[in-house]
RNA sequence: CGGGCGGUAGCUUAGCUCGGCAAAGCGCCUGGUUUGGGACCAGGAGACCGCGAGUUCGAAUCUCGCCCGCCCGACCA
């Protein structure tokens, strides 16, 4: 591809110039805050159906709470506030005549406090939960070192607010919610994950434990795609958000919260990504077929229509997110244009496919050209997106495999990451030296996650006491 | 938020040291020839030279402040 950069030469590099001329999304000149364009949003809200419809089914509610947040809400919870003072925006004056207000509002950076300081209004008896709330909306994190849907200053996301009235049941609500991250990811955006606990050191402020799910990065990063947190009632307390149980005592809810992000379409392109462009998965692909039809003038272009309106019909009838590039290009261009666009299925159609009543398919992975009969095609390239789904989870799946690997000491682990990339498994005590000790030695590299089992054998890879935890160590974005 | 680098047409950049008519390639528009892997010819449009002050007869060029971006650190979905 002329006009981005290698990935092999420079990996960011690509990203931004992959990210810009796919027409997903730019900076916007003010600082921080990025725009997302149609193509890059048409992702956004495919991964926004196919979540919303799987909160829905399990009995979840979309709410709308504000976007401002009075000071005395949001500093009720210590550790909370503690964790994000640091970019919180705050509102300070308003009014015709700019007048400094009596109380500062915060631009949400997340929901917990306003969403706990309301709700608690409409929780007086365990009859009421519990209450299953969502809301789609942006926040604002005043971030210093800014990258496209990797970390900016306003990002877009769902934030899902639960209360309950057992332990067990929040309990449950996180690792339910976990399965559907899960299921994102890997179904529908072709990343494989691994999926478990933080350590302490990487759990949500204000959480008692915080589930996540982590995905690599074809440079070999990890990448958090998605975290649920288990809050006990540590909100509940902070908030006064209590119910009576049956016994008719007082007692406080059990809360939790998860988010997934608009950091998800940039996983996806740094997931699949190659130094052609794009590649994105059908499932979330706003465009899944392109029509390239190839002719010289306006007969044959006539012709080549008649053809294409021939059988269009019945791509749309299979449900195909179809288009026919009618632009006045020559066709290597649009060949490369789309591939850029990562648009997973291309049909070249000419005067010679006119003849002999067949497309030819070329598909973003393998590339190779096979031509395929028009009889039948809705089917046909319904199948094809299918495997083609399926081909490049299993190639990320064969990247994540190839790049996992166990070590048991510290050294052997400073030693992987000196040239090394990917996750590496190790034997942990769970005490939270041990872990500053990985990150100052090995570069920045870190817990992404506890094994789910809580599998633990052998020693600490630091101090050598008896392990506690097996862990996935990993630099991440 | 600290250190380094940068901002000139939609994009990539030259010009800046040493002040003197704002350039090139790509892209865009028009016409023509073309069209099965990134075409060619001719013509044309397009620039508050990031913004604001200052120095000067004169500033893209020198000085100061601010804004925006990139890289490196501390922090993070």
């Amino acid at each position: 591809m002329k006009d981005i950069t290698k990935m092999s030469a420079d990996f960011d590099r690509w990203y931004t110039d992959v990210v810009r001329k796919a027409e997903l999304a730019d900076w916007s000149g003010i600082r921080g805050m990025m725009v997302v364009r149609p193509y890059g949003w048409a992702m956004w809200e495919a991964i926004q159906r196919a979540f919303d419809d799987m909160i829905k089914e399990s009995g979840h509610e979309n709410w709308a709470f504000p976007l401002l947040i009075p000071r005395d809400y949001l500093i009720k919870e210590a550790e909370h506030v503690e964790g994000f003072a640091p970019e919180v925006a705050w509102v300070t004056r308003a009014g015709s005549g700019n007048e400094e207000l009596e109380e500062p509002l915060a631009v949400r950076p997340t929901s917990e406090t306003i969403v706990g300081s309301i709700i608690k209004r409409y929780i007086q008896s365990h009859r009421d939960l519990p209450q299953l709330t969502n809301q789609w909306n942006s926040v604002v994190r005043w971030e210093m070192r800014t990258r496209l849907f990797l970390r900016s200053r306003e990002f877009w996301w769902q934030e899902g607010h639960t209360f309950h009235a057992s332990a067990q049941e929040a309990m449950d609500e996180v690792d339910l919610i976990l399965g559907y991250y899960r299921d994102i990811a890997q179904e529908w955006l072709a990343v494989p994950v691994l999926a478990g606990k933080k350590s302490p050191a990487e759990t949500f402020p204000g959480a008692v434990y915080t589930l996540t799910i982590e995905g690599l990065m074809r440079d070999g990063m990890a990448l958090q795609m998605g975290t649920s947190h288990y809050f006990g009632q540590n909100f509940a307390r902070a908030y006064d958000i209590s119910f009576s149980n049956k016994e008719n005592e007082r007692e406080l809810c059990y809360s939790t919260s998860w988010g997934i992000t608009t950091r998800l379409v940039g996983a996806l392109v740094m997931a699949h990504g190659d130094d052609s462009g794009l590649i994105v998965p059908p499932r979330v692909a706003p465009i899944q077929v392109v029509i390239v039809p190839i002719f010289r003038d306006a007969e044959s272009r006539a012709k080549v229509e008649t053809f294409i309106g021939g059988w269009s019909g019945e791509l749309k009838a299979a449900g195909i997110r179809h288009k026919v590039d009618w632009r006045d290009e020559r066709p290597g261009d649009k060949y490369a244009h789309w591939e850029m666009k990562g648009v997973p299925l291309r049909l070249n159609v000419g005067g010679r496919d006119v003849d002999a009543g067949q497309v030819e398919l070329v598909d973003r992975l393998s590339r190779q050209r096979r031509p395929v009969p028009v009889a039948g095609i809705g089917a046909r390239l319904a199948d094809e997106l299918a495997s083609f789904q399926k081909a490049l989870f299993e190639r990320a799946q064969g990247f994540l495999k190839e790049n996992t690997f166990e070590r048991s000491t510290l050294a052997e682990v400073v030693a992987h990451f000196k040239v090394g990339i990917g996750f590496v498994w190790v034997p942990w005590c769970g005490d939270a030296e041990c872990e500053a000790r990985i990150k100052a030695e090995a570069g920045g590299v870190t817990v992404r996650t506890i094994d789910p089992d809580e599998r633990a054998s052998g020693k600490c890879l630091v101090c050598g006491k008896p392990a506690t935890h097996r862990v996935a160590l990993a630099r991440a974005y």
